[in-house]
DNA sequence: CAAATGATAGGC
DNA sequence: CCTATCATTTGT
């Protein structure tokens, strides 16, 4: 199993949305290897997708969208919860994929399903805010098996967007996998 | 269904 | 400076 190459992320952000299923998390804490499989991710746009933190321009939370594809953009929600969305496009394109479950690999303890959850049991908040993906402490390595059956599904929780952004399928899903967010 | 909880975007 | 809001989770 590879790490993803930079290439990758440097794409159209549905297609790295899609190729991210399948795909394994590695996060290393105090020397323990923490390994997920990546079941459900939500691609977020550059240019006017309203449910993108990135629609009405840089601004210091998201100014990490908006720079080189292979880093990761975690921000907190909520006041208590971390989101980890990894850069995608070229620089200047406030694009990025939410990852919001995963499956347990290996020293995964409590729930992987929902986005925060997702974080918490990898060890992921802010400080890892605008770090590439490249590290062997934080990477994603490119699946190992052949291209899953997925299912396409509206983005959860923004509405705040209206209906003609928030019913698009964007979300994307592992077909059948019992670790989604929700079924 | 509503509370928790704090950073922040956007308005003044 | 002020405050409504929030890419969620949990418990009633």
């Amino acid at each position: 199993m590879r790490t993803l190459t930079r290439a990758f992320y440097d794409r159209d952000t549905v297609a790295v949305a899609r190729d991210l299923l399948g795909c394994w998390l590695v996060r290393d804490v105090g020397g323990v290897r923490r390994v997920g499989r990546i079941v459900e991710t939500e691609a977020y746009l550059g240019g006017q997708d309203r449910a993108s933190h990135s629609s009405r321009g840089m601004t210091e939370r998201n100014r990490v969208m908006f720079g080189p594809p292979g880093h990761a953009y975690v921000y907190l929600v909520y006041g208590m919860h971390h989101c980890m969305n990894v850069v995608t496009e070229p620089v200047g394109t406030g694009a990025a994929v939410l990852l919001r479950a995963l499956e347990p690999v290996e020293n995964i303890e409590g729930s992987t399903r929902g986005p925060g959850l997702l974080c918490k049991a990898m060890g992921i908040d802010r400080t890892l805010n605008g770090r590439d993906l490249f590290g062997s402490d934080f990477r994603i390595l490119r699946a190992a098996d052949s291209a899953p059956a997925i299912m396409r599904r509206p983005r959860i929780g923004v509405d705040y967007a209206g209906p003609r952004w928030s019913r698009r399928l964007l979300r994307f899903c592992i077909r059948r996998n019992p670790f989604l967010s929700r079924p």
